[in-house]
RNA sequence: GGACAGGUGGCCGAGUGGUCGAAGGCGCACGCUUGGAAAGCGUGUGAGCGCGCAAGCGUUCCGAGGGUUCGAAUCCCUCUCUGUCCGCCA
């Protein structure tokens, strides 16, 4: 949600944003409808004004016929309270709706167009050229026992999945492997609930409903499963004011991730990159405003520490306008090289990183205090994976497979997993 | 799941129809005092919204929503959360 004071001081930049976005909303509306909101409350302002120096008259003695008359004029004024509270909460839902279509603003550096206008930062690594039949990790999971879609498909539908046997060390090891860098990082570690109510999801900008929404909703709860870790770690912060020397937050969540994938049908979704449930570390900070572009450049590197670590191959992108969510201010990804993808392997996307300023916070009321202010102020909210776990786990199958079929773990994975290689059986 | 007891400001806690945005205490900030500190004394200390350049003025908020009343933290209804006991359980 944007500042409904930016609406008409920043209006050709929400305009501007909206369109480079490809999103249909309409700030003059917004603006309109803030005017007529605002205008309504002053109005709602001066009869309660009135109506309190009414009831104040009324603590005095009054002679019977007095008290019918003052009772009469009460009558009155209670009427013409409601009168308005009625068409000014009216008013102020139709200016929520307006205000919540609009997307927050764009970083300067970000480039134009949609998903394939991506901008290449820079990349690392190479991607590896086989002396072999290279197999893609659905084969790999096959021949080394690793993994179970059929049973996946039978026991709870298309794209869920057993891991097994080695690939569960795999799961586990990521874990650790990706908080203990964390750690190091100065983060605070969680394992989070994987539920959480609706309000909490629309709070951090995810759509709990309607046709297209990725969020799974539990029949006979009011919640909602999370897609991850960002709405349960956006959600504990939620209605608090923060010093200023708290900041900048660093916190890490641990959780299972649920994706409906509704509309991805057709879209590349192989074995385990588009699944229906992954377990995900995500990185969440809270910062000062003015801090948050460097926070989002450290949350870049903590990623690429991690994806270095693994040894795989990978490029940066900076995320087109029309290719960001309705929060995101700027958004990097990291796309890691996956041998096994479409002809002859291409890059897939396994870490995101997004600077969302105080979109989500101001919804979800996370203010802070400067040391010797007065007045509080919104935070900014910034959101990384750490590590993905099914498609690290592909990624990394894919990448370190060996000509005799078994796969070599990275180094600085093996402590974790507690060998140094899977196979070959 | 059953029974009972409660949700008041950063915290504790008083308040059962008008004098209550709310006593008192703790905490915190500033000042006085002191060689320095503690103690003591004094002053201040919630959030949101509207109008205003600002100072400020107005307004809303005592778990949430509704109701009674000229007037509700206080009375009534619904919901919700927390605590305790019982049951069940990894």
């Amino acid at each position: 949600m944007l500042d409904p004071r930016s609406i008409s001081e920043r209006r050709d930049e929400i305009a501007e944003s909206c369109r480079r976005r490809g999103v249909n909303a309409d700030v003059d509306v917004a603006a309109k409808l803030h005017g007529e909101v605002s205008a309504k409350q002053t109005e709602l302002n001066e009869a309660n004004r009135r109506r309190n120096e009414h009831q104040q008259a009324g603590k005095q003695q009054l002679s019977d016929e007095d008290r019918e008359a003052h009772k009469g004029e009460g009558r009155a004024l209670k009427e013409a309270v409601s009168r308005i509270e009625h068409d000014l909460s009216a008013l102020r839902a139709d200016f929520e709706r307006a205000l919540g279509d609009l997307p927050n603003f764009i970083h300067a550096s970000v480039p134009d167009g949609g998903e394939d206008d991506a901008r290449e930062l820079h990349t690392s690594g190479t991607p590896r050229s086989f002396d072999f039949e290279a197999k893609d990790h659905l084969e790999i999971c096959s021949a080394l026992d690793l993994a179970d879609f059929e049973a996946g498909a039978r026991v709870a539908g298309q794209k869920w999945y057993y891991l097994k046997n080695e690939a569960v060390l795999l799961e586990l090891a990521l874990q650790r492997y990706s908080l203990e860098i964390l750690l190091e990082a100065g983060f605070t570690p969680y394992v989070t609930p994987d539920v959480a109510k609706p309000e909490v999801v629309a709070g951090l900008g995810y759509n709990p409903r309607g046709d297209e929404t990725q969020i799974y909703s539990i029949a006979n709860a009011e919640l909602c499963l999370v897609g991850t870790a960002e709405i349960t770690l956006g959600g504990l912060y939620a209605d608090s004011i923060l010093q200023e020397s708290e900041l900048p937050l660093r916190i890490a969540g641990v959780s299972h991730c649920f994706r409906t994938e509704a509309g991805a049908a057709g879209r590349e979704s192989k074995g385990l990159y588009r699944v229906h449930q992954f377990t995900k570390t995500e990185m969440f900070c809270i910062t000062r405003p003015e801090d948050s572009d460097a926070m989002h450049d450290e949350i870049l590197a903590i990623e690429e520490k991690i994806f270095q670590g693994l040894e795989l191959p990978y490029r940066v992108v900076d995320i087109a306008s029309g290719d960001l969510g309705a929060p995101a201010y700027r958004k990097f990804d990291i796309e890691a090289w996956m041998p096994g993808r479409g002809d002859g392997g291409s890059w897939g996307e396994i870490s995101s990183a997004s600077n969302c300023t105080d979109y989500q916070a101001r919804r979800l009321k996370i203010r802070f205090r400067r040391e010797g202010e007065k007045k509080n102020e919104t935070v900014h909210m910034l959101n990384g994976t750490a590590v993905s776990n099914a498609r690290t786990i592909l990624a990394l199958l894919e990448n370190h497979q060996q000509r005799d079929g078994s796969v070599r773990i990275p180094e600085a994975l093996q402590p974790y997993v507690g060998r140094e290689v899977i196979g070959p059986r």
